[in-house]
RNA sequence: GCCUUGGUGGUGAAAUGGUAGACACGAGGGACUUAAAAUCCCUUGGCCCGAAACGGCCGUGCGGGUUCGAUUCCCGCCCGAGGCACCA
């Protein structure tokens, strides 16, 4: 009998489906273990190769702890809310629920042939208003909290209410609070609470019509579409997560995350301790007090100026009559600028005088006040002493504009740039004179603190996130304005769900797309027209597998408290700084109100590498219909095209293909080299656009599932980035043939039932140990290989025994779970190999043909020595006597191993 | 510029202080076959000597160091990938 992959595929894909093969339940008797994977976007384009690396890693990891007898949990969802579906509707007019639906499908689909052992009954989709209920919901729960700083955690606003009404707080007195007007107050309870409505700077996207987060921002680009964006001062929801900056960093620690992973989210937070410190500053006959931030308070003696953002509120106060014109040009050329002009002009120092001057509160000198780009309105006060000395920015804008550099560091010459470096003995530094670096950064907060002018301060880039975007296809944000205060609704009234629209643009008069929907109010007052962002639904959505279908609660405690949090993640890299920081937020949120138990959603984190694709290109002759092979381009003016992949094969074009491929190409003319077009290549991202996207269909056409699986697996590492290449993919098949007909040949079915022999033994032990501890270290490609060492073993030993061959179907079957299932149930088995129990290794076949031998040497040091194959006892004593060169290295407390070849001694371990 | 990674045959890669290149692809040779497919066997890092060898030398980006012994640890360079980027 053959290896039918089809038929075997087909029959078991059916066959979990139809048993609930791997329906997960609340079972306390058992450990449990959860297995998640990142959820998909669900895009037209459908998943190619490069998606399932990652689920197939979760899926083997899942199936090996099944079998290790854990209650597995391992389900999978679509992240349906975004962009590319509501652009669609734009240009078409289809409603974004239709296309995300169809995509979901198809995704379904493909999914399905790849053999995934997920719960499906667990299914969510965040645009699926049972599951955004609880997305809203959380957001109701952060409206109604604000973060006590004393308690070092979320508590509901009204304690803060009441700490108005009692003591007062935070510079406000019950007087006050009293005395204030409900629109007053709930003015002041915004800067409090967790989920708040404030006017910031935003990113601002023309193109795509909305705001965007830091994250979804990469060099002045929006990261879907690659549009400009710009600065614009908006009123949005924004998430505290500022609050959090320093839980965030502290709980990392207990994590097991890749360095490089925790170090990007350690940036990102941005810790920096320094000082806050106050400069009487003088306009005109008015005088403020600007506070600013530093890290080197040691450096205030070469202070020669101050910098104040541009956007600063300081700016308007202390520019003087005389300079009033300066200034407001400045901060007109300013703000034309986008993103990406101001990033790309990082190093040309703009800059202007305000007219004022302030007075260095150690030296008493007046220094001159200064407005630059190069001060960042959102860090710190958004204003700085500059040291042109020490900071390489104010000296480049000392050096800019003439202003006097004083150096504070003995020997340091400042001529040519600034000395940057915390080293060094301070001079020009009245009483710090004399200290290190080191010692005269406290030194001088302590000063600065006694004085009253000053403290230390701690400062985080982290930011809170802006939470509006003027888009149509999100969460509505469950808020409505009643006299013009924002306003909850009722916590029955969720979910609040999306209302139909005729179109999916902006209204004419700006107001996002919502502001289309008609009766787009409650109870008469206009509801939020804005929606979520996209990191909204998928914050918490492992929380909601838990208990998916809970219809009075996000997750219950039963669940919660079985399942806990993710035991093992596995998605890209890339969600670092978003997704990854927000969902520990949220969950920290959570934690804070008792809705969950545990502090940290993700517990292990794997990154899998993308799989690149390898496209191919054409040249087009510029000006005409012909093309030029690749080696001959370069006597042309060319252009470089992208070719579809599917009809190029070892770099040579299908001509006729090619001619057939797109319209515009019907005549193409050739130029060729040896009778042959050869195209050029590059290793790119797979994406549609570039006509290089393998799909995973193709494969488990030609080749299997099982194989596909084998094959992503052996690729490398799965950490590492890797072009897809499907030569090699034959080495794997091959093996699987091979395990094939170690039970059927052509016509005969071949398990035998009698005693294993040692050799076989041997054999599939080794196997079993390997691949039970690279499973555990998620080397997968190193377990592909044990495999096919012992299937090549196993075959030279003509090997068909059911002792030997169960086993090794068990181990084999999270990798290549369909096979494995047919060759379980030819063994006589009723029940699917994912009841089974995963083998015990048993080191004693393994070394039964190395004896260790102990030898005495000068009578003192023991020697363990491996013999290998023929060597006797005296021979490996004699070898070991003529070490006497390297034995004076070893003392009597040592073990050493000896590694013995026939014939000669290679070399000794210590151990 | 800063942080994090990585650099090993024709290719994907093993080996985390102990015989470098496991395993696989590709390539070459052979067996079976009328033939093909499938399957199996041999060779395959480089150089040198040789009739042959279980013969010698070199070899893990480059230069040093520690060690009896380094792909692995330390120091300094070079190159690639990813992240951050006026964060005071």
């Amino acid at each position: 009998m053959d290896y039918n992959f089809k038929e075997i595929e087909a029959k078991w894909q059916e066959y979990w489906a139809k048993n609930h093969t791997f329906k997960a339940e609340v079972d306390s008797s058992r450990p449990k273990y959860y297995v998640l994977d990142m959820f998909p976007y669900p895009s037209g384009a459908g998943l190619h190769v490069g998606h399932p690396l990652g689920y197939i890693a979760s899926d083997i990891y899942s199936r090996y702890k099944r079998l290790k007898g854990f209650n597995v949990l391992h389900p999978m969802g679509y992240d349906a809310f975004g962009l590319p579906a509501e652009q669609y509707a734009i240009q078409t007019g289809h409603h974004p629920a239709e296309t995300t639906e169809t995509n979901i499908n198809r995704y379904r689909a493909q999914m399905d042939r790849i053999g995934f052992s997920y719960d499906w009954s667990r299914e969510i989709r965040t645009c699926d208003p049972a599951y955004y209920k609880w997305t809203q919901w959380a957001f109701l729960k952060m409206y109604g909290c604000w973060y006590d700083p004393d308690l070092d955690k979320a508590r509901p606003i009204e304690e803060l209410v009441r700490r108005f009404e009692t003591a007062g707080y935070d510079g406000i007195t019950p007087e006050q609070w009293k005395a204030a007007s409900p629109k007053e107050r709930d003015a002041i309870l915004m800067n409090y609470r967790i989920a708040y409505q404030g006017v910031t700077s935003v990113n601002w996207c023309p193109k795509l019509g909305t705001v965007l987060a830091n994250d979804e921002v990469k060099e002045g680009l929006s990261v879907r579409g690659g549009h400009p964006v710009e600065q614009k001062k908006m009123t949005q929801w924004q998430l505290r997560v500022s609050a959090y900056a320093q839980r965030l960093l502290d709980d990392m620690e207990s994590l097991e995350w890749t360095d490089s992973l925790k170090e990007m989210q350690r940036n990102w937070i941005g810790r920096s301790q320094g000082a806050e410190m106050v400069f009487k500053t003088y306009c005109e006959d008015k005088e403020y007090d600007v506070t600013i931030f530093t890290t080197r308070a040691d450096t205030v003696f070469g202070v020669t100026f101050l910098v104040l953002a541009p956007e600063s509120e300081w700016v308007e106060k202390l520019t003087s009559a005389s300079q009033k014109q300066a200034v407001e040009e400045y901060l007109a050329a300013t703000k034309k600028k986008t993103e990406r002009e101001r990033i790309s002009q990082t190093h040309t120092v703009t800059g202007v005088f305000s007219g004022s001057y302030a007075v260095n509160p150690l030296t008493g000198d007046k220094v001159p006040v200064w407005i630059s780009e190069y001060v960042l309105s959102g860090y710190g006060t958004g204003a700085i002493m500059a040291v042109p000395a020490h900071d390489s920015r104010d000296w480049a804008f000392a050096k800019t504009f003439d202003l006097p550099i004083i150096p504070l560091i003995e020997g340091c010459d400042v001529s040519n740039q600034s000395f940057d470096a915390k080293e060094g003995i301070m001079c020009n530094s009245g009483f710090l004179n004399g200290k290190t670096v080191k010692e005269a950064i406290p030194a001088a907060i302590d000063y600065v603190e006694s004085k009253g002018i000053g403290h230390r301060k701690i400062n985080y880039r982290l930011r809170d996130a802006i939470f509006s975007r003027q888009r149509y296809w999100g969460e509505p944000f469950p808020m409505y304005f009643k006299d013009g205060i924002a306003t909850p609704l009722p916590e029955d009234c969720l979910p609040l769900t999306l209302p139909q629209i005729s179109k999916y643009k902006p209204t004419e008069t700006g107001e996002p797309p919502l502001g289309r929907a008609k009766d787009w109010t409650y109870e008469g007052c206009p509801l939020e027209k804005s929606t979520m962002p996209g990191f909204a639904g998928s914050s918490a959505y492992y929380l909601r597998y838990m208990d998916p279908h809970n219809d009075s609660a996000l997750v219950s405690r039963e669940a919660d408290e079985y399942w806990r949090n993710v035991d093992l993640y596995i998605g890209g890299a890339e969600h670092a700084t978003g997704h990854l920081i927000y969902s520990r937020f949220w969950n920290k949120f959570l934690y804070d109100l008792g809705y969950v138990c545990e502090k940290e959603p993700f517990r292990k984190l794997v990154n899998q590498g993308m799989i690149q694709g390898r496209s191919n290109f054409v040249y087009r002759i510029q000006g005409t219909n012909t093309f030029v092979s690749c080696g001959l381009k370069d006597q042309y003016a060319t252009t470089e095209i992208h070719v579809n992949v599917n009809i190029v094969h070892n770099d040579r074009l299908d001509l006729e293909a090619f001619k057939a491929w797109l319209p515009e190409y019907k005549d193409a003319e050739f130029i060729l080299e040896n009778g042959e077009y050869i195209c050029g290549w590059a290793i790119e991202k797979m994406s549609k656009s570039m006509y290089n996207v393998v799909n995973p269909d193709f494969i488990c056409d030609t080749y299997g599932a099982d194989t596909l699986r084998l094959y992503e697996m052996f690729l490398g590492p799965i950490e590492q980035s890797k072009p897809w290449d499907t030569k090699g993919i034959d080495g794997v098949n091959r093996f699987l043939r091979k395990v094939w007909r170690m039970f059927w040949d052509r016509d005969n079915y071949l398990v035998e039932d009698r005693k294993a022999t040692p050799a076989e033994l041997k054999s599939l032990h080794k196997l079993i140990g390997k691949a039970a501890t690279d499973i555990e270290a998620f080397s997968f490609n190193t377990t592909v290989s044990a495999f096919m060492i012992a299937a090549n073993e196993l075959g030279e030993l003509n090997c068909h025994c059911r002792e030997i061959l169960e086993p090794l179907v068990i181990v084999l079957s999270p990798f290549a779970p369909h096979i494995a299932e047919e060759l379980w149930a030819s063994l006589g088995h009723k029940e699917s190999i994912t009841y089974a129990s995963f083998p015990e290794y048993i080191e004693a076949y393994t070394v039964e043909n190395n004896v260790t031998y102990p030898v005495s040497f000068n009578g003192k040091t023991r020697f363990t020595v491996d013999l290998a194959k023929s060597l006797t006892p005296a021979e490996v004593e004699a070898a070991v006597k003529s070490l006497d060169q390297t034995a004076k290295y070893l003392d009597g407390k040592n073990i050493v191993k000896v590694i013995v070849v026939p014939g000669k001694i290679v070399n000794i371990v210590l151990k």
